[in-house]
RNA sequence: UGGGGCGUAGCCAAGCGGCAAGGCACGGGACUUUGGAUCCUGGAUGCGCAGGUUCGAAUCCUGCCGCCCCAGCCA
C-alpha cells in the first residue's frame, strides 16, 4: 500500500491501519453515518459524512446509512428524505445499506431480555426526578435504586408487561445494573428503555417502549457488523458503556467507538436548536435560505459539493476542539469555481454611458473567452453599441491616487471591446447625482489593444444597453457579525442586519436570461453567482455564492 | 475537593527521541484585456508553564496552568 500518501483520516486512519495489520475484524473496515431524523443536515454533519464514508472508501470498506430513530417524540419522516438527498448531493452512496435503528426493535428487545437473565438489567419504578436524585452529582456517588435487586423472574415479568402496555408512560424504565458509585455518570445504571406512548414514524403503535441511544447504538453497530463506530467527542464518556454492553452480551468481534472533534466555523452556527429558531421566527426564509449553514442552504446558495469535501479534507481529523476560519471554505469554493465557472458580464449598479463618437444605431460583436482558465470552454460574442452601462463603482469623479478605473479625462479599457475616455459627467441638477457619462472611444483600440501599444491600466466590464437583460441579484454577507455567533447572552443580538442585499435593476448579458436553476457563473470582477429557484422566464434571479478576492477593496479598507 | 478529553504561528494541522511538514490568512515582489487567476518570496531559536531523564526532548517522566465535555426516561 502507498505508505507515503497523505493520510486523510489522521489518527483514525492510523487505528484502521493497525487493525488491518493485526487482522482485527478480518481486515474489514465498515462504518456508518447515523443521523437522527429530527432536522436538516448542516456543514458540521458534512465533516462527519466525509469521515464516515470517506474512510470506509479509502480502506476498501463500506459505510451504512442508518437513521437513529429511537425517540419517536422528536423525529419525523420528512427529514429522512432531505437527509438522503443531502448525502447524495455531497457525493456519497450507501448502496443498498439503508437502515433504521427501528429495524432492530425486536432484536434489541431480545437482547434486553438476555441482559435481565444475566442479572445485568432491572426494571426500576423510580420517577424521573427520583432517578436524578439517586444518580448523585459530579462529585458525589449515587445511591442504589430500591428496585435494583429484584429477581430475574420479576424483572422479566415487569419488562414484558412494560412492552405490553400495562404501565403508564414514565412509570417504569429498564436500567443496566452497573455501578452507582462510578466516577463516570454514564455508568451509574443508565436507562435502557422508557415507556412512551407515541406513534413511531416507521413502527406505528407496535411499541410503547423505546430503547435509548446508549443502548440501541452499540447493538445496532454490532448487528450491522460495523467495525469502527465514529462519532464526536461528547460521546467519549459513553464509550465505557458501549464496551460494557457488548462485552456483557458477549458479542463477538465487538465494534469500537472512536471519537473526533466536530467542525466549527467562524461566523457560523451549528446548533440545530438555534438554526430552528432562525427559521421558526422568520430571521431567514427557511431551512434552505442561502445564508443558512444547512447543506440545503449551501446548495441553494451555489456552493459546490466538491468545495465542501475539499474543506473536510484540508481541516483533517483530530481530537482538539477547533474553530476553522470560514475563509478556508471560501478559498476551497473559489478554487473550484475558478476552474469551472463560465464568465459573463453583469452590471449590478448600472451607470449609463454614451459613446459620443460612436455611430448611432451601429452594433458590433466581439469574441471573448468563456473561461481564461480553461480554453476548452470556448468563446462567446458580446455586443457593443453607442449606449452602454458600466458599474457605478467603476467611475469616480475625484479618484484617489491608485484608482485606475474611469474618471474625468481618464481612459480605460472595456473588456474585449474598446478604450474609452470620459469627457463629461452629467448630473441631475436637483440632486447632484451622476446620471450619465459622455465618453469617446478610440476606433484603433478595437478588441482591447492599440497599435501604439499604449498601456491602459484599468479594464472594466459593461453591457450594451439595447442587448442587456434585467435581472435580480441577491448579495449575501455573513449571517452573524461576530466570529462566534454564540458570543454574549443572546445569539440573536449578533445577527447581521445586512446579511442580505437585493439588487433589482441589474443588467446582464442576454445569454443569462435562460440560465437554469442551479447553474453557476462568474460575473466578471464581481464573484460567483448561482441561478436561484425564484427565477422566472426572462427574469433571472442570481445568488452571489462568494465574491472574488478583492485586493482593491482591501486597500480601501486599510485607509 | 469527581471523571473524561485537549493544549505546536492569527486559524486548521503534520510530527511518534536526532535538530519544527503543509494549507488558509497576512506581508513583499513578478505577471495580467477580471485590482480575478497564476508565479516567486517572508514568518515558530520555538511546540501551555516549570522541573527532570538523555550526547540529544514538541516527542519520555513528574508537577502545575488553561480550555472543552458529562449529573435527559435527548442523540
Amino acid at each position: 500500500m502507498g505508505e507515503d500518501k497523505p493520510k486523510f483520516g489522521g489518527f483514525i486512519q492510523e487505528i484502521m491501519d493497525q487493525d488491518k495489520a493485526t487482522g482485527k475484524y478480518g481486515g474489514r473496515v465498515h462504518t456508518r453515518f447515523p443521523p437522527e431524523p429530527n432536522g436538516y443536515l448542516h456543514i458540521g454533519h458534512a465533516k462527519a459524512i466525509c469521515i464516515d464514508f470517506g474512510l470506509a472508501e479509502a480502506n476498501g470498506g463500506l459505510c451504512n446509512l442508518r437513521f437513529d430513530d429511537t425517540n419517536p417524540s422528536k423525529e419525523e419522516v420528512e427529514y429522512v428524505e432531505s437527509i438522503k438527498e443531502d448525502i447524495r448531493w455531497l457525493g456519497f452512496d450507501w448502496g443498498d445499506r439503508l437502515f433504521f435503528a427501528s429495524d432492530y426493535f425486536d432484536r434489541l428487545y431480545e437482547y434486553a431480555v438476555e441482559l435481565i437473565k444475566r442479572g445485568k438489567a432491572y426494571v426500576c419504578d423510580l420517577t424521573a426526578d427520583e432517578i436524578r436524585e439517586y444518580r448523585g452529582t459530579l462529585t458525589e456517588p449515587g445511591r442504589n435504586s430500591p428496585y435494583r435487586d429484584r429477581s430475574v423472574e420479576e424483572n422479566l415479568d415487569l419488562f414484558r408487561r412494560m412492552k405490553e402496555g400495562e404501565f403508564a408512560d414514565g412509570a417504569r424504565v429498564l436500567r443496566a445494573k452497573i455501578d452507582m458509585a462510578s466516577p463516570n455518570i454514564v455508568m451509574r445504571d443508565p436507562v435502557l428503555y422508557r415507556i412512551l406512548r407515541v406513534p413511531h414514524h416507521r413502527t406505528g403503535d407496535t411499541w410503547c417502549i423505546y430503547p435509548t441511544y446508549d443502548y440501541a447504538h452499540p447493538l445496532s453497530d454490532a448487528i450491522e457488523g460495523i467495525t469502527h463506530s465514529l462519532c464526536t467527542l461528547e460521546f467519549e464518556e459513553h464509550r465505557p458503556f458501549y464496551d460494557w454492553l457488548l462485552d456483557t452480551l458477549e458479542i463477538p468481534e465487538p465494534p469500537q467507538q472512536i471519537e473526533f472533534a466536530r467542525l466549527n466555523l467562524t461566523y457560523t452556527l451549528t446548533s440545530k436548536r438555534k438554526l430552528r429558531k432562525l427559521v421558526d421566527e422568520g430571521y431567514v426564509r427557511g431551512w434552505d435560505d442561502p445564508r443558512m449553514p444547512t447543506l440545503s442552504g449551501l446548495r441553494r446558495r451555489g456552493y459546490t459539493p466538491e468545495s465542501i469535501r475539499e474543506l473536510c479534507a484540508r481541516i483533517g481529523v483530530a481530537k482538539a476542539n477547533s474553530v476553522v476560519d470560514l475563509g478556508l471554505l471560501e478559498h476551497c469554493l473559489r478554487e473550484d469555481l475558478n476552474k469551472r465557472a463560465l464568465r459573463y458580464m453583469a452590471v449590478l449598479r448600472p451607470l449609463k454611458v454614451v459613446i459620443a463618437n460612436y455611430p448611432e444605431g451601429q452594433v458590433e460583436e466581439f469574441e471573448t473567452e468563456n473561461n481564461p482558465e480553461d480554453p476548452s470552454a470556448g468563446t462567446r460574442t458580446v455586443h457593443f453599441s453607442r449606449v452602454i452601462y458600466i458599474e457605478r463603482d467603476d467611475f469616480m469623479e475625484d479618484p484617489p491616487k491608485k484608482f485606475f478605473r474611469l474618471a474625468p479625462g481618464r481612459e480605460v479599457r472595456l473588456k474585449s471591446a474598446y478604450y474609452i475616455t470620459c469627457q463629461d459627467v452629467v448630473k441631475d441638477p436637483a440632486t447632484g447625482e451622476i446620471v450619465e457619462l459622455h465618453c469617446t472611444y478610440d476606433p484603433l483600440s478595437r478588441g482591447g489593444a492599440t497599435p501604439d501599444g499604449r498601456r491602459v491600466k484599468g479594464t472594466i466590464h459593461f453591457v450594451s444597453a439595447s442587448h442587456a437583460v434585467r435581472a435580480e441579484v441577491r448579495l449575501y454577507d455573513n449571517l452573524f457579525l461576530t466570529e462566534d455567533p454564540n458570543e454574549g447572552d443572546d445569539f440573536l443580538k449578533n445577527l447581521n442586519p445586512n446579511s442580505l442585499e437585493v439588487l433589482t435593476d441589474c443588467l446582464v448579458e442576454p445569454a443569462l436570461s435562460t440560465a437554469k436553476v442551479g447553474d453557476r457563473f462568474q460575473f466578471l470582477r464581481h464573484g460567483y453567482f448561482c441561478a436561484d429557484p425564484d427565477s422566472t422566464p426572462g427574469r433571472p434571479v442570481f445568488n452571489r455564492i462568494v465574491s472574488l478576492r478583492d485586493t482593491w477593496q482591501k486597500l480601501m479598507d486599510k485607509d
